[in-house]
DNA sequence: GACTATAGGGAACTATGATTCCGCTTGTCA
DNA sequence: TGACAAGCGGAATCATAGTTCCCTATAGTC
């Protein structure tokens, strides 16, 4: 949300505040229609803003992308936080979120390639935004463990891994469900 | 195998024919190592070619891709009809054959990633292939039905998506093992 | 209202990599 | 062993899309 490279503490001008905001949601719009291989005039043209000024904005197309995996994974880890206020079966606050956020992505093929499709390198600055959210799913895992509704042997990083997996089957291939697939996953987390 | 457009029924000259061969192990090599953004350059070099002579083989690079994922369909396919033939616990022989075919993809991101990032049109390329494999694995599913040892609501899709997803998780993300989520997903197959 | 630092616009530049083209080479067959 | 069609090589071409540059516009401030 704030990948603007500031090298003084002055505050942005209202201007590019308003268009850093609305490129990086023409930038979710475009990507979300055309997979990663989205182009920059494409985003400048859908924010109405020139190409110089996305690339006033973000100093290259990987930090757009990048950008906007942060927010999701941000995202991802609010409503994490959010479920961990609300009381009722832990697992089924558990299978609710993965649902809700499973649609979110099916919305934004961005973030499906981005987590299937890009290097390690890309994924790595998002460090600190998949940390966190590991950790609210560590605590949502603990309170499923605790009420014995969970296999025990999963951890933050599988439910991870499994919904990366859910997202690679999300694009438009012939015969795939990803909500079933989906379903089997989360009757896999079931304890036995 | 066949994909060079023969407008006449001769037979290819010798030299063709291998260096169509040629072609296809280096294009399986370059793309095993450079994902789909291999180079058709390094293709050619590798296989000790031309440009050019790649291009009389293959129409263009989707046309190299498709070759290599109607070949791994094929090999799959080859496969699930060996394990036909041989008797023991139908879903052990199952279980078997997913590890096995799990291991040759993750030696080959090109499949991960046709598999994972490719449209539509180009999966479609791969259809007959593809309702091979389904015929075989829907057999190999029935038998292990009729022994009560598989879930009983699995189809072949189900396997082909649920691999997908396990592929999808083999490049170099931080702290995913595809190998504990192939076995995750085996265990869910199991009959309850 | 004028000044200036900050921001915007978009044509031009560049890099990358796929694809074409054509002169040369080599199997194949009589 | 010659003829010639089939095949090869790789420089040149073309297309695409990311990135830069610099001139213009404007928000913020006195």
């Amino acid at each position: 949300m704030s990948d603007i490279v500031i090298d003084t503490d002055r505050p942005l001008r209202a201007d590019a505040r308003r268009n850093h905001q609305r490129i990086l949601e023409s930038a979710r719009a475009v990507f979300a229609r055309c997979g990663p291989d989205a182009q920059i005039d494409d985003v400048a043209r859908e924010a109405g803003v020139g190409v110089g000024t996305v690339y006033r904005h973000f100093p290259n197309k990987e930090a757009l992308l990048v950008a906007l995996m942060r927010e999701k994974f941000r995202l991802f880890a609010a409503r994490g936080r959010e479920a961990l206020t609300k009381d009722g079966e832990p697992f089924g606050l558990l299978v609710e979120l993965l649902r809700h956020n499973a649609e979110t992505a099916a919305s934004d093929a961005a973030v499906q390639h981005a987590l299937a499709g890009v290097g390690e390198h890309i994924w790595l600055q998002a460090a600190a935004e998949q940390d966190d959210l590991i950790t609210v799913t560590e605590e949502l895992l603990t309170r499923a463990r605790r009420a014995g509704t969970i296999r025990p042997d999963i951890g933050p990083l599988d439910i991870g891994m499994l919904m990366c997996g859910v997202c690679s089957t999300m694009g438009d291939k012939p015969g795939f469900d990803w909500r079933r697939h989906l379903e089997l996953v989360i009757d896999m987390l079931r304890a036995p």
